[in-house]
DNA sequence: TTGAAAGCGCTAACAT
DNA sequence: ATGTTAGCGCTTTCAA
């Protein structure tokens, strides 16, 4: 049987209240007893059990985490964030990879809330799940942040890349070095994609360059070490045509790093005469050779932010839903040279 | 307040106990009082309190898992694999970063033990948590299952790769191949390191090859980005030497990776002039080119056997202390061939 | 400085 | 098929 304060209590000789004091430390005990107390607890090994004093508090010192998929290279350095700074006040985290299923990730938030998670974070959330309002229903019962995905009129609290600005930042840094036939790498569906695409289109305009469909080119998987392959290809018979494209960008880093694989199956050097620009700044950025050159998320800030963000929710610090935008950092590495 | 099964009880006019039966469908309830129960739980958006229920059943559906770093390639696979496994029979995850610091390493225990886990998962743990007997003392208390990590003579249930016969098959490989002037790439301390050394020396002598200490080299930093740029400097000064290696034995893909790429500047051929072989097989051997011929441990499986272990453990169908020893597989890509 | 007692929200005997 | 009641192990008034 598994010992409990009531066994340390007698042991001690004192009353179980005695015993709460000694272990949480919030009440005045003498010496000599709470050494007695002490001695008892370390005979039998005793290990309060947490559930109980949940219970009562109300309060259990943990959060879920909610992420499409923990072996994404993305979502580790998230967690990690939130981990941190989290772990300094004694919180631990429950992990929820969700594999990208609107179901579970329903269903993982329903678990947690009876679990008395003392708040919820949820990395790149499914888009359905926020238009339907499901994420604004939690919002008003449980300390909640969203870190990217849709927000457009969504009274959630957010922490936010601006996709936008860095996208912008991306385009006009391949513009000013004299490029003028750009392709957009991008896969298949995601909000972000999207936000990426339509940014495209008006930075080109906004330059006076023309952008025709067909410089935005769009694969199946877009996120996965097949991402590589996959864009190898595409570029590949782009970089055919003729004229050629003298920049390309892609969405993310895998879309990169295939871009940058099928210029050197051509013979065309990268960045004298190709330049190539990532998204995300993920380890294999630094990988290739060149190195590439890509827009930082900050990946682990936006973990930590989220965290702070959950803190002031529950401490009641924020009256309004909050959206926290977090600057990218366009990272200059070897991949990008002027015309 | 929050809602408690008691309103929802005076709502559908029943007790307490007809709406738990309702909750948890374990007892016959007719079907119009089940009918009002549900549509109350439904009125007050009702979420059941696991935190009680736990501390009457004693089982909370969550394990903890300790990793050294979540960003480490290595582990989020693992992870996704006890996940995977657990999640089918209700369990959530509690995900304890550890920084690879033995003090945190047993604090994260202690705070899992309290939260009363039904089981927790210690992935490459420390070495000095294992001899100091603490891990010995934790396999009493609670279902506990270590993956990988030191395991002479040591009373714990384990999960392991095949680290040696992994070692073996890749330098028979290169052996077998003609190579006879074998450089051992290492990091600079940890059990694994020391293994393959060992093993080095071994096979080399059972081939009848001499194996001079020069011919080990170590690193400080051996599994990170970092591990690249360290590995490909001191490989680069190696290939200078006369007569040059032919095959590099790295103990991981970041290793391997490095001595690629000090090979690629020295102009020196990938596989034609020198043989490389990594060990992991992570995610970064498929993105090098040529890609890298390397070790495989199955992390996932890894992870999977793991949280099966503890399964068993929980319903006791284990007596003694197991360990399971997971085959490895040379998995050949393009970063070897015959001399 | 210490203790007695109520009760957190639920499940599980035991009754009916 | 449903209800009554006794806890699970702890914290927190309230009293001494």
């Amino acid at each position: 049987m598994k010992i409990t304060i009531e066994d340390v209590a007698r042991e001690a000789g004192v009353s179980i209240t005695t015993v709460s004091r000694v272990i949480n430390n919030n009440y005045p005990v003498k010496e000599e007893t709470r050494k007695r107390v002490e001695e008892a607890i370390l005979k039998f090994n005793f290990t309060p059990n947490s559930l109980a004093r949940g219970l009562i508090q109300k309060k259990t010192y943990s959060i879920g985490v909610l992420v499409p998929s923990i072996t994404n290279l993305f979502f580790p350095t998230v967690v990690k964030g939130i981990d941190r700074s989290l772990k300094e006040r004694g919180y631990t985290v429950l992990l929820c990879d969700t594999e990208g299923e609107v179901q579970a990730e329903k269903a993982y938030v329903q678990n947690l809330m009876e679990r008395r998670v003392d708040g919820i974070i949820s990395i790149d959330p499914q888009t359905e799940n926020i238009k339907s309002g499901f994420y604004e229903a939690i919002t008003k019962q449980i300390p909640f942040v969203l870190i990217n995905g849709y927000h457009r009129g969504i009274r959630c609290n957010f922490v936010l890349n601006d996709e936008e600005m860095g996208t912008i930042e991306a385009l006009e840094y391949l513009i000013d070095m004299g490029h003028r036939n750009i392709v957009l790498l991008r896969g298949d569906h995601s909000y972000s994609y999207d936000l990426k695409e339509e940014v495209f289109y008006d930075v080109l305009n906004k330059h006076n360059i023309l952008a025709r469909k067909d410089q935005v080119l769009s694969i199946k998987a877009g996120n996965s070490i097949q991402t590589v392959a996959l864009s190898t290809e595409l570029i590949y018979e782009k970089l055919k045509e003729s004229p050629r494209p003298t920049a390309i960008f892609a969405c993310n880093d895998w879309m990169a790093t295939g871009a940058l694989y099928a210029a050197q199956r051509l013979g065309i050097k990268v960045p004298e005469q190709l330049s190539i620009i990532g998204y995300d700044n993920i380890i294999i950025s630094q990988l290739s050779q060149p190195k590439l050159t890509t827009v930082d998320q900050n990946m682990y800030k936006l973990g930590q932010l989220a965290a702070d963000m959950l803190q002031d929710l529950a401490q009641k610090k924020m009256k309004n839903y909050k959206k926290i935008i977090l600057d990218t950092k366009l990272v200059k590495r070897d991949s990008c040279s002027p015309m």
